[in-house]
Formats: structure tokens, sequence, C-alpha cells
DNA sequence: ATGACGCCCATGTGATCACAAAGCCCGCCG
DNA sequence: CGGCGGGCTTTGTGATCACATGGGCGTCAT
């Protein structure tokens, strides 16, 4: 049997150079939108108001989206419906102990490699830091800080160790802006300094413990 | 303007209990596969092939490579084609270390809750794994060798750090089939003796040495 | 024999629709 | 005034199709 429709309109013809397929724009955008902790936790995601807003029909969405689960950064309930997580204070420390873990290492893998330029840069990126705090911008503080980090061990060489690390960050996302939001830092991060004067000095037994302390004490703040 | 078109076919109603959706059981299928090693690395697959395979159209197919994609499990190439990774030397060292720092931590949360029960399974696991060795079946013994490491991880109560052990293993799975093929071993592994002696004992820095041999061990062949 | 060219088919992408179920809201009854 | 029920709406799921692209393979020229 057959039905009269609409034939379905042709799919918007990408422009000939090899043009980011919309299905990862929309990846990558809310990615980083998440990481920054631009979305707060529990907030809810429908596929048809994500494919409004970035004008793509709900395939791209849906694909976006199933990435996003299953690196953690989306929780998806039972009815399928996806949401942001709202962590429980074990599930927050237990990430944090994982950032412990993995940054440390990567920190400790970046310390042979690491020349002045990079400790120039570091100290760039901390005092960027110093201006969004004086700001009192949280999605800026947080972009900025995951930059120092990230910059630090870029230089390990190590990209699965990398893409770990990013993926906690990922997870405590949205965890991240309630944090920041609700202390109201005044000073940069103290740890950062720490951390440059462990790699100046190439010490390696500082380093590994600036890192850690850096990554742990603003979970810890959250838990209690 | 109207074409004239047939009706698509409904789709198959699911059973009325709570039934795993179709994309959920496709991306759980594959998942053990790959990570049980029962596909070579470099093997390249199709959407609508793994549609045909599973009796669904492209839709589920795509979502559930769309996760394994983002877990690391398979590679998606420029042009959107996907296959499972063919790991370079230093990517497979990388990969080790990770299970390495991954796996001791969590041997050691588990180590205060580890009783006898946990114990004697993991020694009947362990024999199970012997006569997989006697069989020569590769497929059966990755299986159970992962199940050993489950067992013993999942008492450490740390899923999200237990979550990423598995994304490691899925990660490696192709390549271990290669690696337990090339070497044909005729004993079962030396370190899973060690490692429920240190429980035994409650000997921390002696379990924390056994896993990280233990994991360490088979991959370093492969490399050379 | 070998290399390049070109054509055809296989494959991924995205839009759209039908359907079921879950959520939500409003009104009704206790 | 509060709890409950029913219907309407929203939402996810999966099938299907049109289209563009890229790979594979055969052919032809050198």
């Amino acid at each position: 049997m057959g039905v009269m429709i609409i034939t379905p309109r042709p799919p918007e013809p990408r422009a000939a150079e090899q043009l980011p397929a919309a299905h990862d724009r929309v990846y990558r955008t809310l990615r980083t939108r998440i990481m920054h902790g631009e979305i707060a936790p529990g907030t809810a995601l429908t596929l048809r108001g994500i494919g409004r807003e970035f004008e793509v029909s709900m395939t791209p969405a849906r694909e976006a989206v199933r990435r996003l689960v299953a690196e953690g950064a989306l929780l998806l309930s039972s009815s399928g419906r996806v949401s942001t997580p709202d962590l429980s204070p074990e599930r927050i420390e237990e990430l944090a102990a994982l950032r412990a873990l993995l940054e440390v290492e990567l920190a400790s893998r970046a310390l042979p490699r690491a020349h002045m330029a990079l400790i120039d840069r570091l100290t760039s990126i901390n005092s960027v830091i110093a201006e969004w705090v004086q700001k009192r911008d949280a999605v800026g503080y947080i972009r900025s800080n995951l930059e120092f980090h990230r910059t630090l061990y870029l230089r390990a060489q190590a990209p699965a160790m990398l893409a770990m690390a990013e993926t906690v960050w990922l997870q405590l996302g949205p965890t991240m802006r309630a944090l920041y939001g609700r202390l109201n830092r005044t000073e940069p991060p103290h740890y950062h300094r720490l951390i440059i004067a462990a790699l100046k000095a190439g010490d390696e037994p500082g380093l590994r413990l600036a890192v850690r302390s850096d990554v742990t004490q603003g979970l810890r703040l959250l838990v209690r």
C-alpha cells in the first residue's frame, strides 16, 4: 500500500572542502559546554531541542548525545531521557582520586620534557586565571584552569592517558560549576605556583605532591 | 510536490516488559566481542553489515558504533569508515601503563574488603583459566582472565575507576587476541597465584607488585 | 607488464515519519 | 484542600530514503 507524502528535503549539500559533519559539530560544542561547567547538574536535554538549537534534525543530535553518554558526560535514564549527571559525594571523591592518579602520572612524565617555553606559557595562563578570579567568572576560571593542566600534560606525550583525564574533567564539569559558584575565591590557585616551582627545580616528588594537592583541594570542599 | 512511496514498516512492537533497546543489544554484543578479542585488529565494519547481522536497520547500528568509537573500541577514519584499531607499540605501552596505574589502585582498595569467599572464587576462576590454556582457546582465556580481574576489582567499590579499567581492556581487546595467539602458553598465569597469596596474607605492597607484574607481563612480549 | 584514469557500487550522513511510552497537567472526587 | 485518574503532549526509537563521497576494480595506453 502506498501513501502520498512529501519528499524529504535532501540533506544540506556540504561544501566541497572537508567540513566537519553535523553530528561532530554538535558533539564538540556540547562537550566543551559541559566540560566548562556551562550547564548545571541535573539539567535535562532533549534531542529535538538540541536539533532546534543547532538547526539539524534529530539524527545528528542523537549521535552526539550517544557519544557524550558513552563518555559519562551525560546520564541516560531508563526511559531514554538524557540529563547532565548530579553526582553523589562518593562519586565525586572517586573522580577526584582518578584525577589525582592520572594527572600525577602525566605531570611526572611531562617533567623531563618541560623547558622554559612551557613554564612561561604556564605562568601566562596562570595570570589569565587570576583575571577570571577577579571577575568572579566561574566558566572562564574553569576553562583556563583546564588549559593550564592540559598544556602541562601535552608534554607527557601520552595521548591515551590525557584522553582519560579529559573524560574525568568532562564528568566533573557540571559539578565543578556548582563548586566554584559556591565558594567565591578571591585569590588565584595557590598550588599552580608550586607546580611551576617544582617544574623549574626539576623536583619530581614536589611536582607529584603539588599536582595531587591542586587536583584534590577544590573537590574536597564540595563534598562537605 | 509529493511522491508516491511505500509506507515505512512500523517499528517492531517491543514486548510490554522493558526489553533492552535494539541499539543497546547491538552495542553490548559488539562490545564483549571486541573486549574478548574475537575480532582481529584492523577489521573493517559496516553499518549495513551490522544491521544485517542483528536484523535491525542502520539507525541502531550507527548508535552502537558511535558509542564504541567514543570508548576507543573502534577507530573512525576521516571518511567515516569504522574498523577495530591496529595499535602502535607506543600506544600499547601506554595502555599497559594505564592498566597498571588503575588496576593497582583497584586491587589496593579491594584488599581490605577481600574475605575468604572472594579468594575461593578467584581460585576457582584461575582453574578455569588453566583449562582454557590447555585447550589453546585464546578467547576463552581472555574472557576468564578479565573475569578474574573484574571479580577482584568489584570489591573496591569504585565503579568509575572500574569503568575506566574496562575501557582500557576494550581498547586492547583486538590486540590481546593477536598477542595470545602469537605466544602459545602452556601454563596458567603465574602472577595470579601471587595475587591470591598476597590477598590471603593481607600484604598490600606484595599485591600491588603482583598486579602490576601480571598486567605488564603479557603486553611486553607483544611490543618486541 | 605496469601505471594511471575513470566508472560503478558500496557506504556514511542526515532528514523525515510512524509509533509507543513516559511525563505532565487539569479536573474530579473524596 | 489534597490525592488520583485520564487524556493530551512531549520525547525517544527505529525504519527508510535521497544524496554525496570514496574505494575498488577493470580497462587502456605506454
